[in-house]
DNA sequence: ATATAATATTTTGTATACAATATTATATAA
DNA sequence: TTATATAATATTGTATACAAAATATTATAT
């Protein structure tokens, strides 16, 4: 007697929805077309509002009473916040990673850099800003903090809608992470940490002045 | 031509239902029953189900397929979580304070621990737990930090559900907490963070050692 | 008395209906 | 033409209905 047990419709549609924004198909500031997306998905209101109103939960979708649901735009305010933010996290992460992991793990982080050296000619300035991901994203899956890991990936797509390539130039950052890779080697959690929140400060920092530039109030 | 535009019921009951999981109405792996829910807030279904839907978005809820909705219990291993969260986000947030706002700001942070000095009878204890409380509350309230201001709400909540009381004897924290204050005062942001930093991992470490006692594998 | 099967009850997941409100289009007046 | 009022249309917020699944209850056999 087999029984397909179905995945609830609501979760599907939930994580159909929420693809749609992480990859852009649903742009920031977008009205959500609720009779468009039941058509387009072939179900029924109900498990669209669900999946909307959860994702109203997460903060990915804005509700405007009785004008309906869009897609959350974030403010530069919002940007500096998710820097401090991440700032935090990771350099905790890493510091707990330095004193929690064996050596064998933590090989995992150290090699990324190995191979840059300034200046970088076009084809390795790519390589670079893919080292750069892969070296923090390896940090947020070896702290296996799963809020640490949520937030990334909401943190990932808001940086992509405001801004491609990196934040800083591979002059300012590649002594950095090489730095912090050092640290890790010595197995120095505190310097490691130090120096991880310092490098997302940096960053936040460009952020602010970026905003003050256009914006001369506050 | 006056037009009461009532807040839509959805939010008035999401209102509710969080208040109602906050404050302990709703323990910790209790079934939500929703009929009820409709009954005692009387409203329909819809309501509800978007309410406890939003908070499954936020993660104080937890959804079983085809069983029902369950108020979210958190694991020792998520408090370990919450605890790195927390070090890292109020480091940095007090960081931040420190190297941003002016003194007289700063000046409404220094002073909680003025009046204590060990050893406390049980009077000052209970005022050095209130002390305590308003000091972190206030790195927070300072950072104008959206997230962190909501990370802490939950935070709260769940560390009541699991330990009435202070995690580690005064004895430990108040010359922790001094030490912080002290380095505010200087406005050292670098070891102001790093010292709180150290003051939120020491107590995730007795949580952590908490399990370990009852819990041998892993 | 206990375990298993059969049945009744409750609850979930989903669809649909509909009044209140917001939006758009159209007509009228300045 | 431009601005305002009115009507037409679409969309939201809410209630309700109902099949499928889960749970509780009762009956039956060991």
């Amino acid at each position: 007697m087999q029984k397909i047990k179905k995945d609830a419709l609501g979760n599907l549609v939930y994580g159909k929805i929420k693809l749609m924004i992480l990859n852009g198909a649903l742009k920031p500031g977008q009205k959500i077309n609720k009779k468009e997306l039941t058509e387009q998905l072939s179900v029924s209101q109900t498990p669209v509002n669900e999946a909307i109103i959860r994702l109203t939960g997460e903060g990915l979708i804005e509700q405007q009473e009785r004008k309906g649901f869009f897609i959350k735009i974030f403010t530069y305010q919002d940007l500096k916040e998710f820097f401090a933010i991440r700032a935090g996290m990771e350099g905790v992460a890493l510091r707990l990673c330095v004193e929690e992991q064996p050596d064998n793990t933590l090989d995992k982080l150290t090699h990324f850099f190995d191979n840059f050296s300034l200046p970088l000619d076009e084809n390795e300035y790519k390589k670079y800003l893919k080292a750069d991901q892969e070296f923090h994203q390896k940090i947020i899956e070896l702290s296996r903090n799963s809020i640490i890991i949520n937030f990334n990936k909401n943190f990932d797509f808001i940086m992509k809608s405001y801004q491609k390539g990196l934040i800083r130039p591979p002059e300012e950052t590649l002594p950095e992470h090489k730095a912090i890779v050092k640290a890790v080697r010595n197995r120095d959690s505190e310097k490691a940490q130090q120096l991880l929140i310092e490098h997302h400060l940096k960053s936040r920092k460009v952020i602010k002045d970026q905003h003050l530039k256009y914006n001369t109030n506050n």
